[in-house]
DNA sequence: TTGTAAGCGTTATCAA
DNA sequence: TTGATAACGCTTACAA
């Protein structure tokens, strides 16, 4: 009895279901991919028959054939951040009740991985690329995929030249409203603060390297140019990448000879850096400094103080993208168009909390 | 010019490349897929053409022929979970090294979901499976894996009577260290609550329905034990799946004759539901009660008051899977055996915060 | 409706 | 070292 590699049994075939069902190869193979006409009858034998075999078809050969996998491919910066672990949940779900799956790649938001993890996607066929790009500059990689007209969604971020539908919620309004609470509150100089290790290109020229960032940062700037207020491009800073960094970046910050008296951390990573270092400081916020963040991972609400934050539809953008993705396909999504539809792109908004206040004298 | 289904070009194969290189398919497959032996020459000609022609391989060609398709299927409960999330991070890390990928379903703890998960993977043809069983009742569809030799890792949990390799945390020793520091402080009733829906089948009797819930109130009942507490059956809980539930839960224990004077959450999840009751409720931790939780997300410090929880290695458990499965499938993983080799276990450890406290007088 | 045979793009076999 | 040619397990013609 031949074995495969791992030492399983061989595999029940649609010829070995044929044959003890007693009919040809083609009709078994009808029944079980329930394809094509097959007589009642004949269609119970095979069934039959495979039943008793144990008989599982093989989607390789299946997907060889049809040339669609039924697997989509999303690329992510890091599962372990609730952002993607959020957005990609809303993926699968979508796909699999579209009969989908899903297949996952980190990029720790590397281009260089992403490359690879593009390529990687391409050999395994996936039917289309879900994927958060790293860079809005280094995309050859996904300008390829539209040139040849492989199906790809972007999800959280845009890249301005590459005509590919893009998952992502409007987060201007509420950044923006954010910060004009802050100013309202007496706040002159805000920080901003993001992970984002950036190839060097400031914020003020525009575009940043990831759109979601830039938003942020936009929404910051509509807001402190309403109130007349010179933005001070000092303020804005990367590289907070862990603790450490963000110690670092908070310690030149608050040294300076005007200071930040608040700080918007661009999502609940680096607040949580932020956190850390301010309590290390003896900073109490927001009596000494106050503090907003973006995204809402469930935990905020119970932080010393509880915080303001900008709250995503992060689940629901997931599910969009997988939506795009599906309909690119011409797969019929059920939700689709209806209630959590396209027409009204997903919105963030302000959830206000306890972590803002007037700033310190 | 042919299309395939969603309107790409037709795709670059080992012939083409062949015929422009002028040599045999045979030759060219052999070059491109990097097996065999193609003179320096012919190997130069045919990777130049492949080149030209922007030829990429078809896996799906590929493992049908071997076999093997380079990837493994992680079951798990839902990876929104920041426990699934560092989880499978850790798997695709490893995976990701050793040239596999990832498919990812959910199943959120639904037994049914998770035998059509397995279905579906079995169909694809995953290398291995690593899944975070549901049910250590149910698992006929796991039973069959590894009655058919079909690689499987079990994840976070064990199934006493199902003989798989699996990937888990010793945490009885850390539960039973946070339960003593309760006693130690004063504490004679303490309950646990857990948002596992059992099947009704109480704790008391083992063993449970997912064996790291069921290792979590070993722990709390070794405690307890060591310290000749006759334990509460009635104070372990379970269906806290979400805030109400959990509110509702807390409220009927808390208004028992003698209410528990602690409180222990059984993962991250459940310890925010709790967190936001207690809010509700105008409790003050520790003052009022006292709380202990199990995972640590990354928040539990900075919550008011930090919580004192027992952690455990996630990530590097998930790496433990996914060195598991590629053992079995006899792929060379880089740092097995090594420092973070299997020899010690992985083993959880409290981290002392402020959330305990003497109990109420 | 059914069966035969060809094809999907690789790898594996076996002479040459 | 090469190159035909046969698998791999399925779907898709094309006849019967």
């Amino acid at each position: 009895m031949a074995d495969t590699p791992a030492g399983r049994q061989r595999e029940v075939t649609v010829t070995d279901v044929a044959r003890l069902a007693g009919v040809g190869k083609a009709t078994a193979a009808r029944a079980l991919g329930e394809y094509g006409h097959v007589s009642e009858e004949k269609r119970q034998l095979v069934l039959d028959a495979a039943e008793r075999l144990g008989y599982r078809p093989n989607e390789l050969a299946r997907s060889m054939n049809t040339g669609r996998t039924q697997t989509l491919g999303v690329i992510v910066g890091d599962i372990e951040n609730s952002y993607f672990g959020n957005a990609t949940r809303g993926i699968t779900d979508v796909a699999r009740h579209s009969g989908y799956d899903v297949i996952l790649l980190n990029t720790d938001e590397n281009v260089t991985v992403e490359i690879e993890a593009v390529r990687v996607l391409t050999e395994k066929r996936v039917d289309a690329m879900i994927v958060s790009p790293a860079s809005a500059y280094t995309f050859d990689h996904l300008q390829h995929l539209v040139d040849t007209n492989y199906p790809l969604v972007l999800l959280d971020r845009t890249i301005a030249t590459l005509s590919a539908p893009a998952a992502v919620i409007d987060i201007v309004p509420a950044a923006k409203e954010a910060t004009a609470r802050l100013i309202a509150l007496g706040h002159r100089r805000i920080a901003f603060l993001s992970a984002l290790t950036t190839d060097g290109v400031s914020f003020s020229g525009f575009p940043l390297g990831v759109s979601s960032v830039a938003e942020r940062i936009s929404g910051m700037l509509a807001a402190l140019e309403e109130a007349d207020i010179q933005p001070d491009h000092d303020l804005v800073r990367f590289g907070a990448v862990d603790r450490p960094a963000t110690a670092r970046i908070l310690l030149e910050l608050l040294g300076r000879d005007a200071p930040p008296t608040a700080l918007i951390a661009s999502d609940s990573t680096v607040v949580r850096d932020v956190l850390a270092a301010l309590k290390d400081f003896g900073l109490r916020i927001p009596a000494d400094i106050s503090l907003v963040s973006f995204d809402d991972t469930g935990w905020e609400e119970f932080t010393d103080p509880p915080l303001t934050v900008v709250s995503q539809p992060v689940h629901a953008n997931g599910e969009e993208a997988a939506r795009l993705a599906l309909e690119t396909l011409g797969v019929n999504v059920p939700g689709a168009g209806s209630s959590a539809g396209h027409s009204d792109r997903l919105t963030a908004h302000l959830v206000k909390r306890s972590s803002l206040g007037p700033p310190a004298t």
